[in-house]
DNA sequence: CAATGTCGAATGGTTTAACCATTGGCATAG
DNA sequence: CTATGCCAATGGTTAAACCATTCGACATTG
């Protein structure tokens, strides 16, 4: 029947004024707000007000606000940094387990890789062959960290080729957040970063030829048999 | 080689302690921070700093301020509102349209239920019955508003039955989402409740026997057909 | 005694005015 | 022309005061 009445607080009008304009197109990515001190006689508020609700627009991901002469809040080009943010926020805090996360890659990261390899185009397989010539380059120099950080980079690009934002951030959000603990309870070595490139390379091929089946059942047992190998290392550990 | 020079703001440093206290569980939910005042002297800066400081905690959805005598900020169970705030952000500026949504559910919500059905409870089972009798109810007065409200109410507990938060999350942010589009583009008449109601019906039926199969089968398919019927019908209205 | 009204203190919200810190351009010296 | 250093614009911080909301304590009234 009555909807909550709406709190009085000026800055969250100021909020919602500045996001409206933005989000209607009235203000576009890069365009530079005036400055704080002329804002504040436009809003007719005080400058501390008007800054808490520039705070609130910065940690909305809508503005970035930059210091020095010629500086002040620019709106930025919206983008899923919060979105993974505020998920990473989620799993850091909400009782969410290697367990459940390693749960939902298994159920979700087949589907994901299906779309990728359906909509896989040339250059994107000439780009996952550049990223698999840097992780060979890192094997065969022992480097484990940098195979890591190539390891995320192709799975954050794979999610990217689905060309679906949804899919994009979760497997972002996914993925930086299992990757503490792959750091933590599976530190790489020789023969398990061999079978890492080996499944990549397999992924390649199914991708040059769109065989969606082919690719999701890879990353299947990718991720199956990397999860299985953690969850008995931490069973192990904690005997 | 080198991380970026950390930028000095004072009160990034006061949201990054009281942030850390809140993931590390020192400070539980439902505890109160001391008055605005006396935090200001224990972080040994001003008002309007440590004012800035909460604003961005309470938009991370971290505190919750309340006024008055015995007010204050008030440490909140972290919950999806943030994710899902962020995404209808995104959704609105348009970098995610209901064509990404509805993809991304296709492939993703069958997976979901499955796990549901495998671990229903009969408490499950009876919940869900209770809401189907709501919804008939509904449907029965005509009540298409509170009907959509049971349906959401219906995915999100099936969420809830994954015993995952990640796929619960996922679901939340999915659905609140995919909702506003539904009673814009897709009002409900008595047939289409009708159809919506016999579906739920028989999740229902697969998730007493533990049917994953069927379940996943029924909701991919229901899914599927409201979604080409939201798409076709957006279509009709552009041309 | 119970219901109601009134007041005051605690706490967040807002304002003002000043100063500090960073940055980039411009003037000046070499 | 180049390099140095100064200056002004702009965000960051501080301090002190006042306003607005809330709630408990107490008084008033029936």
């Amino acid at each position: 029947m009555f909807k909550k009445a709406k709190q009085s607080r000026v800055f969250q009008d100021v909020v919602e004024q500045i996001q409206d304009a933005i989000i209607n197109g009235k203000l576009s990515p890069g365009t530079k707000l005036p400055p704080e001190r002329e804002l504040k006689d436009r809003f007719n508020t005080s400058r501390g007000t008007l800054r808490e609700a520039l705070r609130v627009l910065e940690q909305k991901g809508l503005i970035e606000i930059k210091l020095g002469v010629s500086g002040g809040a620019i709106v930025k080009r919206i983008d899923a940094e919060p979105v993974v943010e505020s998920l990473a926020l989620l799993i850091r805090s909400g009782g969410v387990s290697l367990e459940h996360l390693a749960e939902f890659r298994i159920k979700i990261e087949g589907r994901l890789v299906e779309l990728a390899a359906t909509r896989a185009t040339k250059k994107d397989v000439k780009k996952l062959e550049a990223l698999f010539n840097q992780a060979k380059a890192c094997y065969e120099k022992n480097d484990w960290e940098n195979f890591l950080k190539i390891d995320e980079k192709v799975h954050t690009y794979i999610g990217t080729m689905t060309r679906n934002p949804v899919f994009q951030f979760v497997q972002k959000s996914v993925h930086d957040n299992i990757h503490r603990y792959y750091e933590e309870y599976l530190p790489m070595n020789k023969q398990r970063t061999l079978e890492n490139l080996t499944d990549f390379e397999k992924i390649i091929d199914a991708m040059k030829v769109n065989d969606a089946k082919a690719a999701s059942a890879i990353i299947m047992d990718h991720v199956k048999r990397f999860s299985d190998k953690m969850q008995e290392k931490i069973n192990g550990n904690s005997k």
